[in-house]
DNA sequence: GACGAAAGTGAATATCATTAGTCTTGAAAG
DNA sequence: CTTTCAAGACTAATGATATTCACTTTCGTC
């Protein structure tokens, strides 16, 4: 049967990325991987070098995913301001989603980040950033701003607010809070 | 030889720290683990009943470390917000010195948080946004500010703040701006 | 001086990522 | 219609891994 493809590199990702997404990061062998594909673990370095590079793979679209969440939530809103909380939400929106994939895209340490891809999260915030508090310092308004939510997102995945309450308010009150200061 | 023990859990979790902070996450290995102590992988089965155990004693060890640094930290601060100030840069600190332990401690997906010792960790920074901020939704601040601080830590650990400048003077405008805008 | 439990070992198993070599397919060339 | 040949897949093997089991060694206690 080999000559006409079983398999490509994307169906190998996408693969990935559901077993991934279902059985948790550490479920995911190369066998079982092929297995799922129809193939054997061999086969699969045809399309990727390692299993690192596949994993780097996986990441990269996590993260572009969550940059084209976070660019559709903000076309409908009017203020700077409305559009800060609609690509928080989205970002958060996202990570509850995927929770493992989001985890592992920035918890995994043989993948530091693409750069590029993490430009392409970074500056649609950092632009309503600029237009809610003025372009100085934006670079690191943003960081703020990034790190909180991600922290957020990263604590209420990993099971560290174990004291109850509603999370969707702390959050919500977590980031107005800091774009309050941002401009006091 | 054996009577007499060679080892003990004490013993052994510290080596694994060493280990882990010096090689890398991955780079643990029970048998060199064993070998580095002396015995062989076997006999580490009589102190933890497995590799994840010996792990989660680890990130627990970790906890108590940031805790206890926070806790010395906040020792000669005349103010609340100084003193959360205090305890923000002791975290960041700890976590930047010892950043493989800490990113294992909070990014390890089989080992969820010990809630003792999140509690321990947490309880201070919340009595101090008490004092600052009222004891009024106190749980939803500190949950803002620990999202904060280890976001920006995890971040910053993780490779993620790839555009230059200061990280020092961004962790400290972010931190003075969120507790800037809960007052406000 | 024998006994027994604690401490450690060696050998074995199953799983894993990865490599090397080999077979199979089917499109293109003659 | 046959030959060629390279892409795609497979089998077999390697070394590392966590873990289990049965065995041996040690030494305090009766």
């Amino acid at each position: 049967m080999p000559y006409p493809a079983q398999v490509n590199a994307e169906t190998i990702l996408d693969r990935t990325r559901t077993l991934i997404a279902d059985e948790g990061s550490d479920g995911l062998s190369l066998a079982r991987l092929a297995e799922a594909l129809g193939i054997t673990a061999p086969s699969l370095y045809r399309y990727y070098k390692s299993k690192t590079e596949l994993l780097r793979a996986v990441h990269l679209t996590t993260q572009q995913q969550l940059t084209q969440t976070m660019l559709a939530a903000r076309q409908d809103s009017a203020t700077p301001y409305e559009r800060m909380l609609a690509m928080a939400r989205a970002y958060r929106a996202y990570a509850l989603a995927q929770p493992v994939l989001y985890r592992l895209a920035f918890a995994d340490v043989d993948v530091s980040g693409d750069a590029e891809a993490l430009l392409a999260l970074a500056l649609p915030l950092q632009s309503a950033l600029e237009d809610y508090a003025g372009s100085a310092d934006s670079l690191a308004h943003l960081r703020g701003l990034w790190a909180l939510v991600h922290g957020f997102v990263s604590l209420e995945i990993g099971g560290r607010f174990q004291r109850g309450g509603s999370l969707d308010a702390d959050f919500e009150r977590a980031v107005t809070a800091y774009l309050r200061g941002l401009t006091s």
